[in-house]
DNA sequence: ACAGTGATATGAGAAATCTCATATCACTGG
DNA sequence: CCAGTGATATGAGATTTCTCATATCACTGT
């Protein structure tokens, strides 16, 4: 992790991810820039942060580990986003892995003098209820979809939010884990749509070929 | 739904409640309560709600509806909580069906002429927050519990967590909605608990014979 | 009393998913 | 260059879960 406490770069860092609109200028006073490279963990399971991070640039996945010590991909951060928001709070359970999966900037906010000042803020207060409502109910319906549908519907829809130019190219270990589901079975799953002319193996990950029929599977929602 | 506004008998379920302490006197003044039978909707699918309630008392159930017309239960709610935040916050998404389980009371705040007050107030904002994180960490952890474990870990689990009086007598029905699995494979599996000397069916349920497998199976998360 | 409806319960075959095994490829560090 | 490691890919059998069908019970309203 690297430190940076350039005022200036951290100003541009806050203005250019719109977190600046809604940081109180006391708290803003305190920020640092925390840089982790690709595959750091940016918190570790059960780890008390000492600083609420407002994720300006990057993504990161996060995990639990279960009690028979199965680790499960919760789901993926992407910016902008927050991290620590529940022990800001001081309403901490236990917090879970966060790894980044390329290189992530965060402003640093540290709890103890900075708490104070963000929860008495009301427009911090409402930006962070409104992240967090859309957080819950998106998570909500995720899931709610991964019960209702099979594997090959869910793979559609995840193709279709991961695609970027006409490729899909996730890593199958973090497709599976994301969706639950055996390395294998994702595997037999991509070869199905391969065979159905659906996507087409490329160098660099799968082509989508057949639009449409992707588009069908995927909204069976 | 029945309307009440007896501002005693509002004031004293919000103190009852609880959340009397954290609601601006000006919101309150513009209180309801409005009570719903049980098998009531509380709101139907898509409405944009009236009012920001706060569920005092009572359980409901949350559904929503896949483009394909199957409808999923989302979760359960529980009083002390919330319904129509996310409206409240001006964030709305598509609203989820809400059905009372028993009767249910609310404290009705009209959302026009509360909302400037309390998405100013960073004591009620606080309140919001914590409720929002830890709903959202909840929904999280079952999420992904239920994509790590089979049927018979899970149903072991929402045994534990609804068993009252040694009896769990949930209705098949809404069990299987809620654990994502057909009624006959839920039935399947309560039939291998019955096998196994775990639960013994009476006239009201199933009755708890092994505690400690049951508590073995529940555990495995 | 009876029809309708929702809840409960079982059997059987089909389909989705898991587990295990094996092999190849790509990249990295010594 | 080579060993180690992680990612990708396939086959096959086992297990979990789904689908469909059928039947009975309990409750409600006419």
């Amino acid at each position: 992790m690297e430190r940076i406490t350039s005022p200036d770069l951290i100003r541009n860092t806050a203005e250019y991810s719109g977190f600046f609109d809604y940081l109180p200028y006391d708290a803003l006073s305190y920020a640092q820039l925390h840089r982790f490279d690709a595959n750091e963990f940016i918190l570790s399971e059960g780890q008390i942060p000492d600083y609420f991070y407002l994720v300006a640039e990057g993504q990161a996945k996060a995990y639990l580990t279960h009690s028979n010590g199965k680790v499960s991909l919760v789901n993926f951060l992407y910016a902008p986003c927050f991290i620590g928001e529940m022990e800001l709070l001081n309403a901490q359970q236990k917090a879970v892995a966060l790894q980044a999966m390329i290189p992530v900037t965060c402003i640093a906010l540290p709890m103890q003098q900075c708490r104070k000042s963000l929860l008495q803020n009301p427009v911090f207060l409402r930006e962070l209820c409104i992240y967090l409502s859309k957080k819950a109910d998106r998570n909500s319906r995720i899931y709610t979809h991964n019960i209702a549908y099979p594997l090959e519907n869910r793979l559609a829809r995840f193709i279709q939010i991961t695609v970027h130019n006409e490729i899909y190219s996730e890593r199958h270990t973090e497709a599976s884990e994301y969706l639950g589901v055996t390395y294998r079975h994702l595997l037999y799953v991509i070869a199905s749509f391969v065979q159905r002319g659906i996507l087409q193996k490329t160098n660099f990950g799968y082509k989508i070929i057949n639009h449409e029929a992707l588009k069908q599977l995927a909204s069976q929602n």
